[in-house]
DNA sequence: TGTACATCAGTGAACGCGCGTTCACTGATGTAC
DNA sequence: TGTACATCAGTGAACGCGCGTTCACTGATGTAC
C-alpha cells in the first residue's frame, strides 16, 4: 500500500487536523487513538508510524492549530489600521457562532486548562500566546503594551463562560460586555 | 460495617471534596472513581451508595465548589463597601499562588471546558455564575450592570493563560494586566 | 520501454491495563422486647 | 439493663469494554537494470 511521493506528510496532517476536531469537541482524554484515525480515513495501527505517541499528536496538534490562529491575528493587525484590526480579530472571537462550533473554536477556549497540564502542550502553545498578545497590543495602541494581555484574557474568558451559561441570554451578555471591554465593537456603538 | 446516624452524610461530604481536588488537578476523565475513593479513605464498591454514577459526582462537586466560592463573593460584596470588597475578591484570585494551586483552584478556570460538555454540571454552575456576576457588579458600580460580566470573563480569561504560559514572567503579566483591568489592585496604584 | 526487486505507508490482530458499574457479602450500630 | 435481631454503610471480587501501544504482514509505488 505505498503511496506516492509527498503523500505521507499530507496523511499526517490529516491526523492532525481530524484531532484538532475531535479533542475541541469532546475533550483530549475522551477521544482515543482509534477515534483520531478512523475520523482521518485510516485504521489505529498507522499511528504510530507518524507520531512517538498520542502525546506527541496532542502537541503537534496545539502548536499548528493556535499557531494558525496567531499568524493570522498578526497579518490582520499588521495590515489593517488599528481600529479595523481590532474588529475583525474581536469580532469573530466574541460571537455566537465561535461559541456554538467548539470543534473549530480556538484551542484555548476548548482546551486550555486541559493543555495547561500538559508540558509538552503549554511549551508548543506559549509562542502563538505571546503573539497573539503582540498582535492585540498593536490594534489597541491606547491601552499601552499591556492591553494585549487584559484583551486576551476578556476574551477567553468570555467563550469560555458563554459555552458554561446554561441560558442563551446570559451566554449573549458575556460575549456583548466583553466586546465593550476591548473595544471591539463598530464605531456605531 | 454500619456507621453512626449522620456518618453518610459526612462521608458523601468527604467523597465530593476528594473529587473536587483530584479532578481540578488531574483533570475529570483522568481520574477514575476508584482514585477518588481511595482518596477520601474507602474502596470504590461504596461510591454508588452514594452516587448514581460517575457523571452524578461531577455535577455534585461543580455546584458545591462553585456554589461555596460564589457566596462568599456574595458575603463580601454585601458587607464590605465598594473598593475593598472588589480587592478582597480579585486579589486572591489574580494571584500566583492560585495559579500555583489548581487542586484548590476557582473550576471555572481549571475545569470550565471540559464542564461546557456535560449538561448536568452546566445547569448545576449557572446560578453560582450569576452570583458571582451579581457581586463584582455591585464592587464596581460605576461599571454600570454589564461591569461583572466582563470582570469575571478578564479573571477566568487571566488565569487559564497564567497557567498555560510557559514562562512565570509572563503569566506574572496576566494577572499584573488583568489585575489593572478589573480594577482590583491597591488604592495606591 | 519492459521486467524484477526493494521500499515503506498503511493494515488489523493482539497485548496488558484500568475504566465504570454490579453485586453478594460483612459486621458494627440501632432498635424491639 | 440485657439480649436478639434488623438495618445498611462499606467491602472487594468480578463483569464487559475500550484504551494506548506493538508488530508481523501486505501490496502499490519507486528504482535499477
Amino acid at each position: 500500500m505505498r503511496k506516492p511521493k509527498g503523500q505521507k506528510a499530507e496523511t499526517r496532517q490529516r491526523i492532525v487536523e481530524a484531532a484538532a476536531a475531535l479533542f475541541r469537541q469532546h475533550g483530549i482524554d475522551a477521544v482515543g487513538v482509534d477515534a483520531v484515525m478512523h475520523a482521518a480515513g485510516l485504521t489505529h495501527g498507522g499511528f504510530y508510524g507518524h507520531f512517538r505517541s498520542k502525546e506527541a499528536l496532542v502537541a503537534a496538534m496545539s502548536a499548528a492549530s493556535l499557531g494558525r490562529a496567531a499568524a493570522r491575528w498578526e497579518r490582520i493587525s499588521r495590515e489593517a489600521p488599528p481600529g479595523e484590526a481590532l474588529q475583525r480579530i474581536v469580532g469573530p472571537y466574541l460571537d455566537a457562532a465561535h461559541v456554538a462550533a467548539p470543534e473549530r473554536g480556538c484551542v484555548l477556549t476548548t482546551l486550555g486548562p486541559e493543555m495547561s497540564r500538559r508540558p509538552d502542550s503549554r511549551a508548543a502553545l506559549t509562542p502563538s500566546i505571546r503573539a497573539m498578545v503582540h498582535a492585540l497590543a498593536r490594534c489597541r495602541p491606547a491601552q499601552g503594551p499591556d492591553g494585549g494581555l487584559a484583551a486576551l484574557s476578556t476574551m477567553v474568558g468570555a467563550v469560555v463562560l458563554a459555552r458554561l451559561a446554561d441560558d442563551p441570554e446570559l451566554s449573549h451578555a458575556f460575549l456583548r460586555a466583553a466586546e465593550q471591554a476591548v473595544g471591539g465593537s463598530p464605531p456605531a456603538a
